[in-house]
DNA sequence: TGCAAATATTCGAATATTAGCATATTAAGT
DNA sequence: ACTTAATATGCTAATATTCGAATATTTGCA
């Protein structure tokens, strides 16, 4: 067995998911998450509202993008990011409420997670 | 208004996240989380557990203990660690589900969460 | 073809993280 | 005081990350 609490931790899948926190883990890039919550944006949008140079914001989406945390889309000259995999957002909302006190019975991370993956429970 | 969809995205809480997460963000680091999710362990145990050396699984307790994700207890010779803020259970669940498809229309993170079940046990 | 806008790639220096090992501290018992 | 078990700290080489600057690529259009 090699599983403890739901958490898959085999050698394969520890390396995957630390990786994936270490991609994100980088204020440039959870505010670039955050901002594509509210859907596509092209890189010259991310860097207007970044106030940060292309190139860095370039690399910061790539890096993603090859993590499979983003994904993209060509529409003529420009390039559309969005998030790939919503559960990154639930990341980064868990860590938000981190800082607030420490939570003395709180709820988790679970909420802020509405969107639209509500449709399920139709 | 420094906020985006929930998430604080001032320079402070921004490093504060990033920082969280970088000190997550590791195979050994993950592991011991998982498995103080069971409840308090000392040292020794989480030793025996990784199989890792007793100098590594010491730094690893005292960069996230020192981070607040996790605290400590006394009693003896020995010191007891326990998860000092739920939330980073959810982060690890949350990156858990990353790997597994791109889920078509999970429910996001929230799944595997304590929600207020389990408080402090002893 | 040639130009401009949008985006990507490359490179290097500064810095941070990691792993392994030796050693230091602390607390309890004799 | 001495010993032992439990835990912490310090050090160093190897490795990885970050940031900025320069440059390259792609696409649309005249």
């Amino acid at each position: 067995m090699s599983e403890e609490n739901g958490f898959p931790l085999d050698v394969e899948h520890l390396e995957r998911a630390a990786d994936i926190l270490r991609t994100v883990a980088h204020p440039a890039r959870l505010r670039i998450i955050a901002f594509l919550e509210e859907g596509e944006k092209a890189v010259t949008e991310i860097c207007k509202h970044l106030q940060a140079p292309q190139p860095s914001i370039s690399q910061h989406l790539n890096l993603m993008k090859a993590k499979g945390i983003l994904s993209s889309r060509r529409n003529g000259t420009q390039i559309f990011y969005s998030i790939a995999n919503r559960n990154v957002i639930g990341i980064i909302h868990c860590v938000a409420r981190h800082g607030e006190g420490s939570m003395p019975e709180g709820r988790g991370c679970l909420s802020g997670m509405g969107d639209e993956t509500d449709r399920l429970k139709g």
